[in-house]
DNA sequence: ATGGGTGCAAAGGATTTGCAACATT
DNA sequence: AATGTTGCAAATCCTTTGCACCCAT
């Protein structure tokens, strides 16, 4: 219980940072985010939290999300071509995407765009950088590989 | 005439280059592509190519543009997270998606990671790299200012 | 005649929308 | 009361799948 209220205290701490009214679904979700560095899906979420949230519904989920990567209380990730992640780690990194997994692992050690800022491109307004690395997970390699012997 | 062959020539190097088999399908989308940088979507793709490829399906630019980014001989871009789009320019550079109009615009001068051939990261085979810049083009900013006063 | 390529129709899945119920100030 | 939030059901839209047809080797 005093735990659960530490990491929730983080995430409603990083909401009201963010501008964003802490709800009870809004401070579960951003709490499992900062709990769960695994970028889930909207579905993921949904299902893990909907025991607790026993009213919890898909288009809460869907409308938090996007609420919480609009403010910056997180990061929408588009490197899978068939469906959206988040991710509550705000810090500079680099995600990697197995083509054949599906699953979207973090780059720590890889030089990733820092973006301080908005900054001016030619008129636009960049507020936003993410470097994105795609191919074959070492789990995938080894089972590929198994496969062929 | 004369002009249509000289692109389609190109076309159709790249796809052997590629190996890929030159089918008309194929060399008229790969044509397509490379005629026409504003990153299409399937949808601008088979909307344009009907009129002249009167039995063209949706799947066979699904798959074509599928196969094109399997083997290299475009890009697959997820920067959207509405929709999947594609570009003929290989060459490396950043891509920029506007939030307000969905637009995808490239930077050139940016530097874009290079990815000379697949590389290895912690047991990972890395074999793409996609730098993406997101925020609100100049021609939205303009808009959204002139509403404002 | 065999394998690959194409196209149609249907299915699948992710996301959005409209709207009513609800909570909070 | 007013405003913002939630949740359900339906709708929408993008993409994939299964299968039949067709073409070229």
């Amino acid at each position: 219980m005093a735990r659960n209220n530490i990491t929730h205290n983080a995430a409603t701490k990083r909401l009201l940072d963010c501008g964003i009214k802490p709800s009870i679904q809004r401070v579960e979700i951003m709490n499992y985010l900062m709990t769960h560095f695994t970028h889930p899906t909207v579905e993921e979420v949904y299902t893990a939290l909907c025991p607790k949230i026993r009213t919890l519904s898909r288009t809460t989920v869907y409308n938090t999300l996007r609420l919480f990567s609009e403010r910056k209380a997180a990061l929408m990730i588009t490197i899978d071509e068939h469906r959206v992640c988040y991710d509550g780690d705000t810090h500079p990194h680099v995600h990697f995407y197995c083509k054949e997994c599906g699953k979207v692992m973090d780059f720590m050690d890889e030089s990733a765009p820092t973006m301080p800022a908005a900054i001016e491109i030619e008129g636009n307004l960049v507020d936003e950088m993410q470097l994105y690395y795609k191919g074959v997970c070492a789990e995938c390699r080894q089972r590929m590989a198994a496969k062929v012997s």
